[in-house]
DNA sequence: TGTACATCAGTGAACGCGCGTTCACTGATGTAC
DNA sequence: TGTACATCAGTGAACGCGCGTTCACTGATGTAC
């Protein structure tokens, strides 16, 4: 077992100065895009390994270069979206403090990052309950994920640090439901500006009535 | 022009007692019912003219006799479901008085609903995103009615009958994504009971903090 | 009632097409020494 | 540094299959008179 590369071998030293390794990740990048896209019309079951590969300018055979088959690949974009909705969450978390309202920056980030993200947003909503087995349940063990992420923010609150984890739990896959209601009707908005600020507005509304609700929650019998 | 029928004509005297529309009519509901069947491992745009001719036992080309397209075929499909859905909300308004909490026998009358026409609701969770266009415009369309029709019955309660009816719309509009959500999580949880009966609590607590958020909305500066 | 004609749900052959998958291959990139 | 060999992303031909749709048709049902 000599050295990991000698000083003469150069690797990734092509015409276009990427290794074969960078180059196949570009071509498994393409090959999600382009099928994030096709994706758009008709849901990932109406998209075939040849469409894509015809996209990506490769063989129909050398997509398994890179995939098993198309619900695999569904997987990979399941991962992909939910790496940028995690980025998401993130801006919530930290959003800048001069907003004293956590309802109004949060709902800014939401509308925000689906107008940015918007193929994996619809993607997570179509494929949610009309993707392949696999692909439903990893997205159903991601949005649980979520909620409970949030439960255990919630936890942290003044108002309902006292309450039972249950509870906790239920409020949080409420907050939850609605937001993916408010995603999905940002999605139906179209890109229209007037459209989303309705759905911002309204969703601004609900989840104050759901804070008000929640504050006075144990004050109840 | 004489008679509609003369006396010695017996129309509908076929061999099994039906007429012609009669029979017509019943293999446009075995066609209904096979591509429901079929859409649920696939959703609508995997279900193919081919497999609902054999399903139903006629000839593909006979399907033309009934549906310019599958498309089409998923239109008649959006107006049996939401006619079973009409017939789940009546249910809910005309419940029972002696369950004096009228949140416990919607949600009741729910769970019932779901279970049995899950195919319809399972179509409906699907097709809501992943349909064809005009499939898709249909259920947005539908969906659009029953929360109208939910502020209307709002506007009677106790509480809310003071709000502008634009806050009627959004509570609405809350209740009606919050139910949409339960009868999604109903169908993942796909009859198990204990699944369902921890649906069912859960919905009702949400309901009820709602219910707490809005009878305390207007209290608010 | 009987007859002649119209309607039309369902038939069956045929078409061209895009599909996923197999297989043996090429040739640039990478490694061992 | 130079050479001989291994790796492997992408190629290209070929396959059998199910698809939607066309067309001319059949024969039971229904209607006019």
């Amino acid at each position: 077992m000599g050295p990991v590369s000698s000083p003469s071998a150069r690797p990734g030293a092509a015409a276009d100065g990427l290794s074969r390794v960078e180059r196949k990740e570009l071509t498994r990048q393409s090959i999600l895009a382009a099928a994030l896209r096709l994706a758009e019309t008709g849901g990932l079951s109406a998209v075939s390994l040849r469409q894509v590969a015809k996209d990506v300018g490769i063989v129909p055979t050398a997509f398994y270069r890179h995939f098993d088959s198309i619900e695999e690949l569904g997987l990979a974009l399941v991962d992909e979206a939910f790496v940028s909705l995690r980025a998401m969450l993130r801006d919530v978390r930290s959003a800048d403090p001069t907003f004293k309202d956590i309802i109004d920056s949060s709902v800014r980030v939401l509308t925000e990052h689906v107008r940015a993200q918007r193929g994996h947003f619809l993607f997570i909503a179509r494929e949610r309950f009309a993707g392949p087995a696999a692909v439903r349940a990893a997205i159903r063990h991601e949005i649980e994920l979520c909620e409970r992420e949030l439960a255990t923010d919630l936890a942290r609150l003044p108002g309902p640090d006292a309450w039972a984890s249950e509870d906790l739990y239920v409020l949080a896959n409420l907050i939850v439901g609605a937001v993916v209601s408010t995603a999905e009707e940002l999605l139906v908005a179209e890109g229209r500006r007037s459209a989303e600020d309705a759905v911002a507005d309204r969703a601004r509304t609900q989840l104050r009535m759901m804070l008000v609700g929640a504050l006075n929650w144990r004050s109840r019998p």
